[in-house]
RNA sequence: GCCGGGGUGGCGGAAUUGGCAGACGCAUCGGACUUAAAAUCCGAAGGGGUCCAUCCCCGUGUGGGUUCGAGCCCCACCCCCGGCACCA
């Protein structure tokens, strides 16, 4: 009798005391770092979402030690930060004490569903042995130049009390607490990743990864191009002291609409704002400016919903190109942190400049238009209405300007190109680049996390803390609480805010804040092969031997937060010397997502799946298997407890042929049948779970299964053989017990070797021929393998319900396909 | 609005990339075993048509097209899921 339960706690024990699943670091011949996305260790236990990534990982890094590499595969817990510190205070109990056991929970969790984990090196981010190294990283950061304080407007959420990067911002709401997001000026700590933003757009053409992160990661790093252009100031305001500035700065995608731009807007935060409203209208504005502070992102951001607003400067600017003074305006929907801040409006070209002239009565200039569109002999200087009334004009392919000067008639691109370098030779314009991407913004006011390593000194500044005192370790506070003023929790520690200036020696103040838990993720997976150094964040000679990680798999929903903030960390520590490669996963792949009965999987809607009860009952070989079965790995799909029966059934069949082969005693290959099914299987099963199509694979040991029990039949233990070793990356348990029967030599997985398939084996005789009449399939011929067309013709010819087909007309065509079909068309 | 992914039996899903649509599994039905049930084993099954058929028609979201041949390629559209979103 198969008994599962027995079979697992057995054999996971057998695994732990003999060291199955810790490779020797400093030994391997072919390493191979198995990595999956660590967890977050929630209160909650571990959640089938995460035991569907581990599975399928793990399952390829058991199937590459099947096939002789040296597999690499441990785990790790992400055990700082706002999800963390939330879930303590709600409960009222301190991370300190909750993390723990939390992480002693998911470990129990870890170890019943028979992963290939190395225990022996995991990594928990709270341990100030790990953090000490996150710090670490701050300051090479720091050093480099690449760590910098600034005033920013950022996202605030008063309900976490704390600062929010761009990418916890879900459409103006907090990614935690879907709580409406402010904007406050703070001073921040950023990390320079736009720096860097070219060349982790670039790396994306060549590294191997699901496409569709790819495009996430292009789509959210935003490139566009285009121009920056002066628009001078004119009136009151130019006349303003040496040193001012005194023009404005716009970016635009779209230099060749210049002549068409009627008016400029500012965004309420713009700092010419000022300067530019006139006495008259200075109350206005100023109303208008608080006004915008005050609304939350949410309601900035519902574009559909309000029609724009904003508010006449009084000022003026002049455009570069028509020498005209156009209107300066402060409106909510130019964004500061996007480009300039200020944007040259073309309502004849821009919806939602357009938008905005209509609603305020502003002038409308069309500048360009399609060849098509233009009427006969039309003066290219004088097209079109110009006016509130003239309607917005869309966008089209073959586009030339109009209206536009001496710059009428050519084709817009080339236009662009040339208003750009006639307004350059003035030093008005330049070519510019502009990325929607923003800066890392690193610092929370927040307790649970690793402290900001830097001592603020009131003579020598921002320094960063010696090396050789890390780590700057995070004091056991009572009261963890965030607070409304932005000031940290950890400044209510005199202790630990008071320190001596690392420069001069001076009595100096802790930085208070705590970084951001990217910072954790964006390296962990450096630290895996080093875990048992102190004096080294990752040790040179074994990251040369298992970096880059060899296989990555994770969900999207890290597409473009933590996968490219570990890029850059990457990038910057190979700059700096540190590692020698600049991407840090040779091949990643996105996992799918599971449903359970046609609907999202959530705690409100109570359908959520408990993995332990599933393996209590179940076992967890089971439980594997049905998950990679329900669906294509990479795509996800449909949990039903009414599918767990395949899986499970299919492993009793496999028990009780398998004992009963070993039982007989019976070897070789009677069937020639068998034997190709055996080597029509090691091909697919191979190539499927090389391509991570796990469903496939396993139907594909199913088939097999009941080819080798048709009729009732009793298998050989040749013949059963390679199936152990085959299914043993899905169901380890059961394939350890039953190589075990067979007489193999523990653990399968050390002595086992991939069975391989004998093309020569795959080859039959005589194949079944569909035969076709116009398309249509008619017939179904046995004809030997790679017979000629004759012979298939004739054969095909032969058969009644051709002959019946072809009665009275004539065969103009005849399609062959060796071996594949025959289609006779007749007329 | 933009960018991805998808739509195939009662259900989850296959389909060698243009060549027998529905592999494998779930549920269902029939049979065997059993006093009976469960478990197990054997078998059936996309829908429809004349009694059965090994015969015929229809069939991969919708409409058109290319082709000897389309689930797969092209054009237009509908719906679902995920992401981004006043990004200049």
């Amino acid at each position: 009798m198969y008994d599962p339960i027995a079979i697992e706690s057995r054999w996971q024990a057998w695994w732990e005391e003999n060291g199955t699943n810790e490779p020797d670091l400093d030994a391997a011949e072919r390493p191979f770092f198995n990595l999956m996305m660590y967890p977050y260790p929630s209160a909650e236990g571990l959640h089938v979402g995460n035991l569907y990534a581990f599975t399928g990982a793990d399952i390829y890094g058991r199937f590459r030690r099947l096939r002789g590499d040296d597999v690499f595969e441990p785990i790790g817990y992400d055990a700082f930060g706002i999800h963390s510190e939330n879930h303590a205070l709600k409960v009222d109990t301190h991370p300190m004490e909750l993390i723990p056991s939390n992480i002693r929970n998911f470990e129990r969790m870890l170890r019943a569903a028979g992963l290939m984990t190395d225990w022996s090196r995991t990594v928990d981010t709270t341990d100030p042995r790990y953090y000490k190294w996150t710090q670490w990283i701050f300051i090479q950061l720091f050093k480099a130049g690449l760590a910098e304080k600034k005033e920013a407007a950022v996202n605030w959420c008063p309900q976490c009390q704390t600062v929010l990067a761009n990418e916890q911002v879900i459409a103006g709401l907090c990614e935690r607490c879907d709580a409406a997001v402010e904007q406050r000026m703070l001073s921040q700590w950023f990390f320079r990743i736009t720096d860097y933003a070219q060349r982790l757009l670039d790396n994306l053409d060549w590294i191997d990864w699901s496409e569709t992160t790819k495009t996430a990661q292009r789509n959210w790093i935003g490139r566009s191009e285009g121009a920056r252009l002066h628009f001078p100031l004119s009136g009151a305001a130019a006349g303003e002291g040496a040193g001012q500035p005194d023009r404005i700065e716009v970016f635009t995608t779209r230099p060749d609409t210049l002549f068409g731009a009627t008016f400029m807007v500012l965004a309420p935060e713009h700092p010419l704002v000022e300067r530019l409203t006139t006495d008259e209208r200075r109350a206005e504005v100023e109303a208008y400016v608080r006004a915008a502070a005050a609304v939350d992102l949410v309601e900035r951001q519902k574009t559909d919903e309000r029609d724009k607003t904003g508010v006449f400067t009084g000022g003026y600017a002049r455009n570069p190109a028509t020498g005209e003074d156009i209107p300066v305006w402060v409106a909510d929907y130019v964004l500061m942190d996007y480009g300039t801040g200020a944007i040259m409006a073309v309502p004849g070209h821009d919806q939602r400049d357009f938008d905005f002239a209509r609603q305020f009565g502003l002038s409308i200039v069309q500048v360009v238009c399609s060849r098509a569109a233009l009427p006969e002999g039309a003066d290219l200087a004088d097209v079109g209405g110009a006016g509130p009334e003239a309607a917005f004009v869309e966008h089209t392919a073959d586009e030339i300007l109009v209206n536009s000067g001496r710059f009428s008639g050519m084709e817009a691109d080339a236009g662009g190109r040339a208003i750009t370098e006639w307004l350059a030779e003035r030093g008005l314009a330049a070519a510019e680049v502009n990325y929607r991407l923003h800066d890392w913004c690193i610092s929370r006011q927040r307790y649970w996390g690793p402290p900001i390593p830097i001592i603020y000194c009131d003579d020598c500044g921002a320094q960063a803390v010696p090396e050789e005192d890390l780590p700057v370790v995070l004091p056991y506070v009572e009261d963890f609480r965030p607070t409304a003023t932005g000031v940290s929790p950890l400044a209510r520690d005199g202790a630990f805010h008071a320190a001596a200036c690392p420069a001069c020696g001076a009595e100096a103040r802790r930085e208070t804040d705590v970084s951001d838990t990217f910072l954790d993720s964006g390296w962990y997976f450096l630290r895996y092969p080093s875990t048992e150094f102190d004096d080294r964040p990752f040790d040179p000679e074994r990251t040369q031997a298992w970096l880059p990680v060899s296989s990555y798999i994770g969900g999207e929903e890290h597409s473009v937060l933590h996968l490219l903030y570990s890029r850059f960390l990457t990038m910057v520590l190979h700059d700096l010397g540190h590692v020698e490669f600049e991407e840090p996963y040779d091949r990643f792949r996105k996992h799918g997502l599971l449903i359970r009965d046609g609907a999202k999987i959530s705690k409100s809607r109570g359908n959520v799946i408990l993995p332990d009860r599933y393996i209590a009952r179940f076992g967890a070989d089971t439980f594997r298997m049905y998950l990679m079965f329900l669906g294509p790995f990479q795509r996800g799909g449909d949990f039903r407890d009414s599918g767990l029966a395949g899986p499970e059934r299919f492993l009793k069949k496999v028990w009780d042929s398998v004992t009963a082969a070993a039982e007989s005693g019976r070897t070789g290959f009677e069937d020639v049948g068998v034997e190709r099914a055996l080597h029509t299987t090691i091909r697919q099963i191979s190539e499927d779970l090389e391509a991570l199509s796990y469903n496939t694979a396993i139907a594909a040991a199913m088939d097999y299964l009941n080819t080798l029990r048709a009729g009732g039949r009793t298998a050989t233990v040749d013949e059963v053989r390679p199936l152990v070793i085959m299914i043993a990356p899905v169901a380890p348990h059961i394939a350890e017990e039953l190589w075990a029967r067979l007489g193999g030599a523990s653990s399968i997985f050390d002595h086992a070797e991939w069975p391989a398939w004998d093309e020569s084996k795959l080859v039959v005789d005589e194949v079944e021929l569909p035969v076709q009449v116009n398309g249509r399939l008619r017939a179904t011929i046995r004809v030997a393998r790679g017979a000629p067309e004759e012979v298939v013709r004739e054969a095909a010819l032969a058969e009644a319900n051709v002959i019946r087909r072809l009665d009275g007309v004539a065969i103009r065509k005849v399609i062959h396909v060796p071996d594949r079909m025959l289609n006779l068309v007749v007329s």
